[in-house]
DNA sequence: CAAAAATATTTTATCATTGAAATATTACTT
DNA sequence: AAGTAATATTTCAATGATAAAATATTTTTG
């Protein structure tokens, strides 16, 4: 009668797991964090804490997954907070460079602290579980999904 | 220098590519369903497949960890579409009793067929993968984030 | 070199979600 | 029984995302 397999299902099972949990998350830093700062504003500063290079708006769309749009949005306000540096790039007009500004360091790491709490509610609830298999876990599925056209 | 530590910062990669996979798999499904249902009533229905039961408004809410106000908006739209019955609870008359019609089971069908694909080539590039400790260690870290209020 | 295609960014309309307020009903308290 | 608190649903304004079109620039190509 059902032309649905077990293996289709477990995987919506899983998707929708995957969903749940985000929302949860997305929610639950959202309200932790500074009014000033959604969690999209969030996760750019956080990425130039890693490495402090220039980036393209198309460049950081990708890596976030988001359309070029929103990633203008983003940097836009980001911009007009001046959390960011945007300058066009002197080789191609039709790009631009954004690099964090130092006011944008401090507001990424007064962020850190006001989320603090809650990762580090969640590490304790989670700290049975063999968490690095779970992230290469993920990264394998991300992969298995993003394949097509970047 | 950083107050932060290492377990902060792999948890953060940890909820960023949660949040990445749910993009990719939410825009990937969204495009892959029938025009007239998006990823939120497609789950609806699908909900009901497990168990035709009735369940409340609030109860399904919750199940999907969204705001009544969208569930309103949801079942709004799927009863216009006639693909749920949404009738008065005759015991207590702040509450509404919804299931599943025959047309919402085609529906619900039809989409499964039109996102099979999808979910078949995400189960072939998976298949190394011991999805069923994934889908339990998902579970687990999900539990340990919804712990709160509900 | 001129025309066409590709690339980068912005703009626009639409949509689903949130949080909070509004409304209605039921349960509790004294 | 009356008044208060709790519960269930809906409404509303604001927000952030998408897809597609518009604009501008650079690269390819014939």
């Amino acid at each position: 009668m059902l032309q649905f397999n077990n293996k289709d299902m477990n995987l919506l099972i899983l998707l929708s797991e995957i969903a749940t949990i985000e929302q949860l998350a997305r929610n639950k830093l959202d309200n932790a964090l500074p009014k000033d700062l959604n969690i999209s504003s969030f996760s750019v500063l956080n990425h130039f804490s890693g490495s402090r290079a220039e980036k393209t708006p198309l460049q950081l769309a990708r890596s976030f997954h988001v359309t070029k749009g929103a990633m203008t949005n983003t940097l836009d306000k980001l911009e007009k907070q001046g959390y960011i540096h945007v300058r066009p790039d002197w080789n191609d007009a039709r790009k631009k460079c954004v690099s964090i500004s130092q006011s944008g360091i401090d507001a990424r790491n007064n962020a850190m602290k006001s989320i603090k709490p809650i990762l580090d509610e969640i590490i304790q609830k989670t700290n049975h579980m063999t968490k690095k298999s779970l992230l290469g876990d993920l990264r394998n599925f991300r992969e298995a999904i993003e394949n097509d056209k970047v």
